[in-house]
DNA sequence: TTGTAAGCGTTATCAG
DNA sequence: CTGATAACGCTTACAA
């Protein structure tokens, strides 16, 4: 590895001379400037950033937990974070928490002994109101950015999420618009803020609408393929007749779609099917779906904005950023009789 | 920051002590061990990684450089390889190429600057038989392991590749051993190296079977749902009438699928239709087809592996590794008259 | 078993 | 404009 002493001991300067060279600095010689940079232009000079980092107390190093970057919506955010942050002069430290705890402190606390000048953290899950390991964080005042929803036990930090309420509200009143009166809810885990958010939004758009909430439209779900299948089976069983779904997610609602497809409904002819499209892109399935997807490129991009006023020493809030309706297949306005072929009622099954 | 100084001034050892005690060397006295450690926890030290590696000259750090995560093929591999360093004491610096050739020559560069120990790349595609770039990592002895198949200007490096060659075979033999006589084949764009291999793989298998290659069989069909979708339309328009189709990939037969599925066929009763399952998991598509999996995990395991290797200065081989092959839905037999439902011959369109 | 001196590659600071 | 010196946090090498 070349250093600054090789070119110093080449060019006859001291290293001190080289250094201020090579960084630009404007009170050296232009001649020298020049020599120096061509001399260690030809000699491959690769700056120490760490040894320099040593001295000047900036690592220019950020790190990034999330639970798998092979989840779609983290890899998204991750490129998002990887190219803003290098525009700004920051290189990316990448872990993963795999939703366990233990390897979440762990991990964190490799970062730190990195350096890092910041985290972005997707916390792990705990019902527990307190997380040894973000109090820690807290003590240390490390500056954090939380990649989604805020959690009892790390509620300080500043945050950056997809607005469900308001996305949710926006596929309802779409729903509405196209002059549905019957619309299914296939909800997530009531444990889950997002899912809650969910639905409020939905309950929230028919009480503007003027309508009431017909709690006998709305399932338990989950957030599988298999649990959207399993809803719309009991849907079937329960002999409800609705003229759209708005499913927890895109996931859910493919897998109802693909029991009432079985079941010779067409889609967006029969029902119309929606569904926040969070895990997969629903473009490349055959299932008409509309979808309200996360702005995760966006959510990238603040979350990076957030961290750079953090490290300015500013004082951040949380964003809010509201989801983006893609209307593709629930265009359809309600039929008089939804679901056309089903079993003849003699059949008595 | 809490230092090995502090430590040292609260216990009235020297820093030499402490640092000592803390990397648990022999030569410490077990209750002066101790009590350093219960200090360290106590006052949350957690040792600078880069202060240490300045002076032992290892950083830890690897750099990994890749098109994008967005990729789940890389993502695949990225999650292998995190997992897989981690333990092995390495922490992951990631950077994009976007394909683009400035941009991985600068990111190459930046990661050199954090004094990486390897690096893991993903070659932007170049037609020059040279790329300056990497003769300077030849130049550096930079250790390097290649993700995916070589270039010229990388030949010497040694890389992790899944056997396409193999897997094409695999695919081939088993429509083949299905009874299957007519398999088209959607090739991908010929310059990939990855096109070629599952291209000759086709035409191995059925040589090997005793069978002639029949050109017409062959279609061009790049890499896109939509190439899958014109080739199917020209096969049609040509009045081929195969009994199963092999793709380059998922996307590609996905594309003919969906075109085949309007025209009234069914699959995989009328057609068999199969390809390489890369880019996307076609388990989530309600188009049957059997698909040849990279080994992603596996991938990324043997790179690590071989990046260790390097590390302990040993000279290694690259790797090539058999694809998966999926067997889900190509299990049909060809029937008498495929493609039933066709225009009637009378029509003259 | 513990301490002392020196150095890793870079830059802040002050002197010339 | 350039040089000399010290320091960042840690560890190797050698001395006590």
């Amino acid at each position: 590895m070349v250093r600054l002493k090789d070119i110093a001991a080449r060019s006859g300067l001291t290293v001190m001379t080289v250094s201020r060279a090579l960084r630009g600095a404007k009170d050296v010689a232009p001649a020298t400037q020049l020599r120096i940079r061509a001399l260690a232009a030809e000699m491959g000079y690769v700056p120490d950033v760490s040894a320099r980092g040593l001295r000047t107390r900036n690592t220019g190093l950020l790190g990034v937990l999330i639970p798998t970057v092979t989840d779609p919506l983290y890899a998204r955010l991750l490129l998002a974070l990887e190219e803003h942050g290098r525009a700004a002069g920051y290189d990316l430290l990448l872990a993963h928490t795999l939703r366990q705890t233990e390897l979440e402190a762990t991990n964190i606390l490799r970062l730190l002994s990195r350096r890092v000048e910041g985290l972005f953290l997707r916390p792990v899950y705990r019902f527990s109101p307190e997380a040894p390991i973000y109090a820690e964080l807290r003590r240390r005042g490390t500056r954090v950015v939380l990649l989604g929803h805020h959690a009892p036990f790390c509620a300080d930090f500043p945050n950056v999420e997809t607005d469900d309420l308001d996305g949710s509200r926006q596929l309802t009143r779409h729903l509405l618009s196209l002059g549905h009166r019957r619309i299914a809810f296939f909800a997530g885990p009531a444990v889950s803020p997002a899912a809650a958010e969910r639905l409020e939004g939905y309950r929230r758009a028919l009480q503007e609408a003027g309508m009431a909430v017909d709690d006998r439209l709305v399932f338990n779900a989950g957030v599988e393929m298999a649990d959207g299948a399993q809803a719309a089976q009991r849907l079937l069983e329960e002999g409800i007749e609705p003229t759209a779904i708005q499913a927890m997610n895109d996931l859910v609602a493919i897998g109802a779609a693909n029991v009432l497809l079985a079941r010779g409904w067409r889609v967006p002819e029969d029902i119309s099917i929606t569904g926040f499209g969070n895990i997969l892109t629903s473009e490349h399935f055959r299932v008409p779906l509309t979808t309200v997807r996360q702005p995760k490129h966006r959510l990238g991009v603040a979350a990076m904005e957030l961290m750079q006023g953090l490290l300015r020493g500013e004082h951040v809030e949380g964003r809010r950023l509201a989801g983006e309706l893609a209307i593709r297949a629930s265009t359809a306005r309600p039929r008089a009789t939804p679901g056309l072929p089903r079993p003849a009622p003699a059949q008595g099954v």
